[in-house]
DNA sequence: GCCTATGTCTTGACATTGAAAAGATTTTGT
DNA sequence: ACAAAATCTTTTCAATGTCAAGACATAGGC
């Protein structure tokens, strides 16, 4: 018939020995294995089977379970960063409005990736020395010092400056508090609201967040 | 001798087959075991071993692992209820200054058990539906929306009040976000402060999760 | 074009863990 | 004193992460 092999006909994939590109199926099936399961009900094995592989596979691409957590982290920072800027791009290019189109952009992305948030917030397993999760985690800390410093008009470094350090750690935490009790589910009465309106309130709490900034600059 | 029974003397603890309050020695066994290994590596053998007693005894008082995270949970959030209580009494009586009492219990608190923390606010295992969890969780809660009411003078509750829900939002994501921070130790420019000026700066960032609190009110 | 070396994946095994079942021991209620 | 219930132990089982050994496939040297 139409089949290249004489036996694989009415299987849908032959699946050849070896995969091809293991790595990124088994990150993807990771994605799906945390957003179902969450991290605590997270098993390698889950993940092996839903890439169709051996459960012993994924060990020769990650080196444990805690590898590939720490490269779905990784994974989580770049589409993190990446959504961040999506926001920004939509926003006036004013450095306040950016600012708070970043926080936004933190508080959808956890929105829409709670589980992945979580692994990248809330949990000590993913190992942040590693190459590809220490930079996109230290890129999103930089985004951050750097929109905040253009809001605020001081140039400083959080880690010199006191000024600074309480800019920053008040726009952050404002952004990931808010972002962490939604994702928990522990403020219904904002999170049940349409979109439209919970974006509102969210951009009213956000803008506390900076010293004189309920006051519109215009 | 002094002994009450005949055998008894030199055995440091004989522990008779009925352990006489073994739930709450599984409670303080759970709160090392999590301190220790926190969440991630928590083992239900590794509590009943540190409690002296085999590893299915805990199911007699807690169903199963959550069941015991959830009355772990629960210790810890009157645990976190009465660390905020003392902060309110050793703060002046006015409104805004209660408030800021509560924002440092609740700094305090996660930094203090970062793992029962994390359990409180940042897993899925505890069951809060459960009695004595939702019930002082609950309680938390209603102090924050009580305190938030009294610093703002609104005294609509958030649930209906799109002002009261801004306030109440902003003031506990400020609070929450920057414990969760501190805890992750993402912060460490603010972490690694003495603890004189920590709380400075924690409480600079903290007043700006009121409208207008920047203003000192006389 | 073979043929080894390396990388990729599977199978099998083992230790650890959570949970269930059944038995042993103590306390409680009558 | 006796039965019932509560407490705790031992045994067993399934699921999981990790390791070791082997099967398979690809690449590079000759």
């Amino acid at each position: 018939m139409d089949a290249d092999t004489e036996q694989t006909a009415e299987l849908p994939k032959p699946r050849p020995y070896h995969h091809g590109d293991l790595a990124n199926a088994l990150l993807d099936a990771g994605e799906v294995e945390l957003a179902e399961k969450g991290i605590e009900g997270f098993s390698l094995r889950g993940v092996a089977k839903r890439a169709g592989v051996s459960h012993a596979a994924p060990a020769h691409h990650f080196r444990d379970v805690d590898g590939l957590l720490t490269a779905l982290a990784a994974r989580g920072f770049e589409r993190f960063l990446a959504r961040q800027e999506m926001f920004r791009q939509k926003a006036r290019r004013e450095p306040r409005a950016q600012l708070q189109a970043l926080g936004l952009g933190y508080v959808a992305f956890a929105m829409e990736n709670p589980a992945v948030f979580r692994l990248m917030f809330g949990s000590t397993r993913p190992d942040f020395a590693s190459e590809r999760l220490g930079r996109a985690a230290q890129q999103a800390f930089e985004d951050l010092v750097r929109h905040v410093a253009g809001a605020t008009g001081n140039p400083n470094r959080p880690e010199k400056d006191r000024d600074a350090l309480v800019d920053v750690g008040a726009v952050w935490a404002m952004a990931h508090g808010l972002a962490d009790l939604l994702v928990a589910g522990r403020l219904p009465s904002l999170g049940g609201l349409p979109e439209r309106s919970r974006n509102q309130a969210i951009l009213a709490i956000l803008s506390r967040s900076l010293a004189g900034a309920d006051h519109p600059p215009a």
